[in-house]
DNA sequence: TCTGTGTGCGCAATAGCTCAT
DNA sequence: TATGAGCTATTGCGCACACAG
């Protein structure tokens, strides 16, 4: 028994009593088939099992439908349902997805991956990366194929879809402020994030632009609980600090863990806003009130942008396009851990 | 100006002044080169940026260095890590990795990912989807695509890597009967998951093992929080209840929120104990007892089990074998959710 | 020991051929 | 004699591999 071999066109075709080239047509909905042709012709196809061999397809077109994305670490909600999202997305438009994960964010990591997707021939890359290194390293790849960023904070000097942090900052910031307290504590993302910078500034220019007092921020060395529980440390000694917007949802269950473990209420004592709005955070002690952004939506969008790159290859130059820097909004979600200060 | 063609190995063959065949020669470090002759060519290939076009390799070689990943839902924290667990490996050992999220775990959902994975020519599928139906679903694919399920318990009718679900249980509820619990009650994970049921299992064999009573499981929809807090403040009318193990950290999550909420403190009045570890766990109010799966490693292990099914295939077929079907042991992460009883 | 020639992988696209009307 | 529907023949895509020389 020797090795059963795929059956190709040239085996439908004899089947079904035509040339490969009537197959072909068939296959491809041209018209010039007779139905009766046609019908012999699917008939086979179905009879042997017949698919067609995507690398022959890709030699003879020059085109393998495939894209890749790059991601720092897919582990992280956000990076997750962004990937979900550009997958979906590329079912619709009938493309398929490589991943490339990358473990560190420095400039060869992000050039190897992007070295290895073209190897496999994608026509594009959605880059996962919202580290400004990676930004840095992509701004200049001598690549002639179309990268879009997504997640990466709104200033990247590439295409880009990401959410408006500095008005999801805004929101949070005023939100507190509204509520009646005087200012508003930031613990700060990693600041090798453009995402952590951006609501650090839209935190920064509300305080400023409301006449409030800006307290010295808190940064953080990662947007992970840990982190947020170490500075919540901090922020439960301050007397002074009746309000504070975390950076993300993780750091705001650090913040909080810490803020109770003081003996400190939320938000009797200190209301607490977040930003994602992962799922869980609604069921954090107390709830969490959280700047929402609608990760899935950023993915499908980045998604759309480099399909219409790829399409209009001389789209992707025009990098300074406006339309080539697609802007999410964010919104602010409600709950229980905020409330207004304590007379 | 006409489109730049990239670079085929006839033009560096021109440049260097040799056939193609010394081109690829040197590429594949093939003996029986001079070393001049060697150089030459890699000038060359430098010069001119060649890279060697994986349509025409894969259509020569009948191989694409290409699996796949068919996925429930990335953005869960399970599946994320064995996503990222995978493709790690997978750039080891010089594959790529193309991913499939199907929106439901129907037959036909999954069957089509399959199609469309096959479709493009992947050596080898991994299975990230560990409901029952799934794995019925691929358990008769008629398929000549290596498959194996990684996450989807120990009993799948298919290659598979898992965590030992029912052991974690055990280690659970022994670790809740040795604090003196008279007895352990259980917020289960969705029966229509292997998992569930397998960690369910797990806690009433280990009850009846030690002669304590099986109280009726409370059983969940889904593995959110929110489930676990709906469930949770059913838990919290019950005066007999003093430790709980839940089927996952989320589910914890939302019933330490419904204990908290009914006046009940943890673990004075009731302990509780997790299963995952995932990263946050530690800071939830109170640091959460759970049973550790290294997702990453399941994500490896099972693209490594993959590779070597797909380099004999014939290993595919015995898949009662015992070596298709790797088992990992959990461990139990003890911190501060679980205590003695009170008197 | 080193290097070149020829062929096939499976498909798409182009040109061209054969009947009808 | 033209027209076009319905089909066939041929070539090229870029590489690997067997076989020479």
């Amino acid at each position: 028994m020797d090795t059963e071999r795929a059956p190709v066109m040239a085996d439908v075709a004899r089947l079904a009593g035509v040339s490969h080239q009537t197959v072909s047509r068939v296959l491809h909905d041209h018209p010039n088939v007779r139905a009766a042709t046609r019908d012999r012709v699917l008939a086979a196809v179905r009879e042997l099992g017949y698919r067609p061999n995507a690398a022959a397809r890709t030699l003879a077109t020059r085109r393998t439908r495939t894209l890749g994305v790059i991601s720092f670490n897919t582990t992280l909600y956000g990076p997750a349902c962004m990937l979900y999202g550009i997958e979906q997305a590329a079912r619709q438009h009938e493309y398929f997805v490589t991943v490339a994960a990358v473990g560190t964010l420095d400039r060869r990591s992000v050039l190897d991956a992007v070295d290895r997707l073209r190897d496999q021939g994608v026509e594009g890359i959605i880059v996962i990366a919202p580290q400004t290194s990676a930004i840095a390293a992509l701004a200049n790849v001598p690549s002639d194929v179309p990268l879009v960023a997504v997640g990466c904070g709104t200033h990247a000097a590439l295409a880009s879809v990401a959410v408006d942090n500095e008005a999801g900052a805004e929101l949070a910031t005023n939100y507190l402020l509204d509520l009646g307290h005087r200012t508003v504590h930031h613990l700060v993302g990693p600041r090798s994030w453009l995402d952590a910078q951006e609501r650090e500034a839209g935190w920064r220019g509300t305080l400023e632009k409301r006449g409030a007092a800006v307290p010295e921020p808190l940064a953080g060395v990662d947007w992970t609980a840990r982190t947020g529980y170490e500075l919540g440390r901090r922020v439960a000694t301050d007397p002074d600090v009746t309000a504070v917007f975390c950076a993300n949802d993780h750091m705001a269950l650090g913040l909080l863990r810490a803020l109770q473990q003081a003996g400190l209420r939320v938000p009797e004592d200190i209301s607490v806003v977040g930003f994602d709005d992962m799922p869980e955070t609604e069921y954090f002690g107390p709830s969490l009130t959280s700047v929402r952004q609608d990760f899935d939506e950023l993915g499908r969008r980045a998604l759309r942008l480099l399909i219409e790159i790829v399409g209009d290859p001389d789209a992707g130059l025009q990098m300074a396009d406006e339309t080539h820097h697609i802007v999410i909004p964010p919104t602010l979600v409600v709950r229980t851990s905020a409330t207004r200060p304590r007379p």
